[in-house]
DNA sequence: TGAATGACTTCGG
DNA sequence: CCCGAAGCCATTC
């Protein structure tokens, strides 16, 4: 388990995540330079599990769809905590998605 | 070693 | 914008 370090960083970016706010998958692979590996940050994020500071609901794929919600708790857990923060959520998509999105390669570096 | 998997992204139609 | 197919790469079996 010498990979903490990959995971450690996306959890750091995800907790930089601004509230109210969302970002993407590849977004976060592209800001660690591992642009290509959205699935590791995915895969990633299934381990943020051990980092409960860890925002993995705001994080969705490119499209503000909130693919990972199955992961959470029941079935809507993901979209509540989204919901509890002002955003809004309808059928598993973010609504006003390119407003809301969060890039931390703009917004970090 | 190699095949299968996945909380993704990009490209062509 | 939607859809299907391909690409990517770490992890697992």
């Amino acid at each position: 388990m010498q990979s903490e370090g990959f995971f450690k960083q996306v959890h750091e970016v995800a907790k930089q995540v601004p509230f109210g706010r969302v970002t993407s998958y590849g977004a976060i692979a592209r800001y660690l330079g591992a642009a290509g590996s959205a699935r590791m940050v995915g895969w990633a994020m299934n381990a943020s599990h051990q980092d409960p500071d860890v925002p993995a609901h705001r994080v969705v794929n490119r499209k503000g769809l909130l693919t990972g919600k199955h992961h959470f708790e029941g079935t809507n857990l993901m979209q509540q905590l989204l919901e509890s923060e002002g955003v809004e959520v309808i059928d598993n998509q973010v609504q006003n998605f390119s407003e809301l999105f969060w890039d931390p390669t703009l917004e970090l570096g």
